[in-house]
DNA sequence: TTAATGTTGACAAAATTAGTAGGGTATAAT
DNA sequence: ATTATACCCTACTAATTTTGTCAACATTAA
């Protein structure tokens, strides 16, 4: 089991306009460019979060694409949702109830996974996303400038 | 994002064979009628466990599979990854260390989701399901009896 | 105008899933 | 001994999903 590709390139590319918000759009190519992902794919993935109200366009030369809302607002849960359709993780638990309930007894398992599973994403923001990110990469630099020393 | 059938259909049939424990082996003939799962595919996911070791077999008329430890000694998850092979949300944690991670926030992010399903399937045992199944056909037949009062 | 950029819909290769099919082997029951 | 039952194993295949590609078009900044 895996993410697809559409939840782990998405994830990418929204963080990367999470990254420029408040600075205006981003061009498709150039975070086709800086994570290697195929420009068409990507903009596949964008239309949908368009429609979903997630992200907004810019059309024309110097265009692109800018998060619709604050960092602060949009969840992980929302991006993968929207790109990989319901999380979950067993056909009983999405639709009807499942008709052999009573004698299965996995349903209760896969209900803790797909909590467990919402509990992660919802309550990860791409703002959260970003300060994790700030610190990596500030604890990156102490390291090398450790190196430089020795 | 689902599980595959590989997860789901192995999950209901080895959980059947922890009804059974100790009493003897159980037909693939009889699990597959029971959840009406393909016979011959069955018998290709209980290969894998066989050769994992977690289950047994006896060869011939009245034989069958059973469970070759306790129910209390199999978790969830050993079923599920033997099936489903690695149970991982992105290609960058399980192989060696990605040379983007610098660039890229979201590995924290799927590292976060594999530790919480991780910690639900490594921690509930098929004698954990059997508790809670007992509970659920308990409440089952409550209700039905406050039915047959009014 | 022209080059950069998003929009849309169709198409398609590759991989994975979800089985099927069928011959073989072991063993309990008769 | 024979037969029915049941696991054992390998190969094959249909269907679906994933992972893109392609091309024609619309909009706009410079
Ligand atoms: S078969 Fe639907 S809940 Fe188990
Ligand atoms: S690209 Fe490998 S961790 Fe993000």
């Amino acid at each position: 089991m895996i993410l697809s590709t559409k939840g782990r390139y998405g994830l990418k590319a929204v963080f990367e306009l999470s990254l420029n918000y408040g600075e205006g759009p981003v061009s498709l190519k150039k975070i086709s460019e800086k994570y290697d992902i195929s420009e068409n794919y990507l903009e596949q993935l964008f239309s949908k979060l368009k429609k979903n109200g997630y992200i907004e366009t810019v059309r024309g030369a110097q265009g692109g694409y800018l998060l619709a809302k604050e960092p602060k607002e949009i969840t992980v849960g929302m991006i993968l949702r929207t790109l990989e359709g319901e999380i979950t993780t067993s056909e009983c638990l999405n639709r009807e109830v499942c008709v052999r309930e009573s004698i299965c007894a996995t349903r209760g398992i896969f209900e803790k996974i797909e909590n467990s599973i919402s509990n992660v994403i919802d309550n990860i923001t791409l703002a959260d996303m970003y300060e994790e990110h700030k610190n990596i990469i500030a604890e990156e630099k102490i390291k090398n400038e450790q190196k430089n020393l020795s």
